[in-house]
DNA sequence: CTCATTCATAACCACCTGATTATCAATACG
DNA sequence: CGTATTGATAATCAGGTGGTTATGAATGAG
């Protein structure tokens, strides 16, 4: 049984939290101290927005010491993906040219 | 230049309007007074559920004598498609799976 | 012509959302 | 110890969002 891909749909409709997912995937773990520089809002709206993207299983995070790093769950967003699957069979041409350019990028 | 994944993601991202969306998607073109039948709200919600999709350019109409039919767009999705390629390149498999399960279904 | 149907729009409203500042517990550091 | 840093939470607020009913224009049917 699939879950449905309205969490993450939600969680990502907001371009602030979508930003915070991206830099997560790009760069890794970092602390929400980290998030906040450059995120253009406040240190309490970061958390609460990385609490959103933790409730749809997007991100994960560990304390360490006072500090709490967060990362990407990239397999959060599968919901999306299968949901995509079933609507946008279209895009199989897409995807193989993305495939070839990760590929080129890999060498 | 790859339009940004905003729309799409804010507009699929309400129940009511991705059901609307997936109905048009399975059912073909429909008419604002058959897509409100069995949606659960009234005709002026629909209505504004449908602009929000057309605005974001994944459902499109044409009118038809005093009705109106709309059908989906399915290259809408190719904002999300090209988002989720970038943070999802662990999704291979996943696609491999629903790739094969589209060959199955087509014999 | 008259009446019914279709659908978009306006006006309105309750609730949600994203932001802020203030605060506090926990931890690190001198 | 005392002080600074980190991050979650509470309180608050403005604006957005999704719903409703009322309405009217356009078209079709009799």
């Amino acid at each position: 049984m699939e879950p449905s891909p309205d969490g993450a749909f939600r969680a990502l409709a907001d371009p602030t939290r979508r930003k915070l997912f991206e830099r997560l995937s790009r760069e890794g773990g970092l602390t929400v101290h980290g998030l906040t520089n450059g995120s253009g809002v406040s240190q309490p709206a970061v958390s609460k927005h990385l609490a959103v993207l933790k409730r749809a299983r997007l991100v994960e995070d560990r304390r360490e010491g006072r500090e709490t790093r967060y990362q990407a769950r990239p397999e959060g967003l599968s919901a999306l993906v299968d949901w995509l699957g079933i609507y946008a069979a279209f895009w199989r041409d897409r995807f193989d040219r993305l495939e070839d350019l990760l590929n080129r990028m890999d060498q």
